[in-house]
DNA sequence: CCTTGTTAGATTGTCGACAACCTGCTTATC
DNA sequence: GATAAGCAGGTTGTCGACAATCTAACAAGG
């Protein structure tokens, strides 16, 4: 009997495939809020034919970042100030509950994994890529959700958190500089270490809330410019 | 200008009347857990090629309700205790969160609207039809996720409400006898037209509990028919 | 000038057929 | 008899073509 045990081969099929592609790209914002996604055109780029891309933008508008209207396309979503703060303060709500359900279960592997992540976002960090800051601090975040051993809030946060990337996205992209908020998050591993539950919940309310103001006013922007911009959808 | 608008017609694609009916048959228990869709049968019993079908299946497949193996099949998903409990336990966090969204919102409107489902719930009783009141009963629970304004809460809670009527019908079907429960809802209605919010939160906690037990304990039966019941998969 | 009908082009929705893949059985080999 | 190779049937994944629908431009009529 061996100790190893393997992980589930990768899926092999095209729409995965394009799934993962279609997602990046929505994410990190190179497929801009409204944008229509051309079908003929995609499939070409791709080289795939119509029906597993056509499967896969299925499965995008079921995860929340496409919407789909019959007869006239498929479009990435709009990103309105009202759903910003709507995710922000659900988000709230799910991260006081992930650490009450997290918190009996830290043990040492948790610590680690915690000083890993961390780790993974200061190099992020000193490397300047937004893009890849970003996902460092999403993962972060993430893991007093994987501790939490709770599979259906994992998913409703993982849901959630594709559209905090896109959000957070498209502010970096309209900033076009690095934001440091490195000591945010040293406090937050410090305190998820300790023994205080209470402050680290209050902390991560407060945290959010502190980048929030500045995404908040860059949505409202977003906001104008989405209202006349319908017709930006070609 | 008249002062009538119109609410946007309904999809007409095959598509959506295929996801309506999978979801239906899925949600009420007439396909059971674990058992596999075979697309080609599917597809000939509605008349339908298999693109739309599986384009349907790929969106409940995110909705969380099937399962996708590549090359093996789509499944409808088993149902562990463990995914009840997990359900159950965020239920209770959302509810609490809706009810405080909703509570500086309640309105003549909201009152009238409470009474209209409520109604609704006991006339379902009464006909005995265990389907409708299990659609009835989270219609009126839904109504605080309705009215708390807040786009991306409606949405995960929707997405829970399909697992837990999925529970629910499975629950029914396996004890073959209508539930009452009428009181239940009798005082959960009347605090949410009360004064006290603390009150309201508290109940929807214990209410939840309550059938909770007995579903839980169901749930630990289904758990042993399924470790065994893999093959049950044709 | 405004409204209504028509038409052409482009795009989405659907279909039937083929390719890739998995599973279980049979057969061959030791 | 046990194991491995190979075949056959069935199912899923993908493709290219056709049908249904929408949009925008233009013409006709008031």
């Amino acid at each position: 009997m061996s100790k190893l045990d393997f992980s589930p081969i990768a899926d092999t099929t095209r729409r995965a495939e394009i799934v993962a592609l279609l997602r990046r790209a929505i994410l990190t914002g190179q497929l801009e809020p409204g944008q229509k996604l051309n079908e003929l055109r995609i499939s070409e780029q791709m080289r795939v034919s119509r029906a597993p891309l056509r499967e896969a933008m299925r499965e995008l508008v079921q995860e929340g970042i496409l919407a789909s209207i019959p007869y006239a396309g498929t479009f990435v979503i709009d990103v309105a100030a009202k759903d910003i703060v709507d995710a922000y303060s659900l988000n709230k709500v799910l991260d006081d509950f992930a650490i009450e359900l997290t918190w009996p279960q830290r043990d040492q592997r948790f610590f680690d994994e915690l000083d890993r992540r961390h780790e993974a976002v200061k190099q992020a960090t000193r490397s300047l890529d937004t893009t890849r800051q970003i996902e460092a601090a999403l993962r972060l975040h993430g893991l007093i959700y994987e501790w939490a051993d709770n599979s259906v809030l994992l998913e409703t946060w993982q849901r959630l958190t594709s559209r905090l990337q896109m959000y957070f996205a498209l502010h970096q992209r309209a900033r076009n500089e690095p934001v440091p908020a490195e000591d945010l998050h040293e406090t937050y591993v410090a305190l998820l270490k300790g023994t205080d539950m209470r402050a680290a919940q209050r902390h991560a309310r407060e945290h959010i809330d502190d980048d929030f103001e500045e995404l908040l006013a860059f949505a409202r922007g977003l906001e104008e410019r989405a209202s006349k911009g319908a017709e930006r959808r070609r």
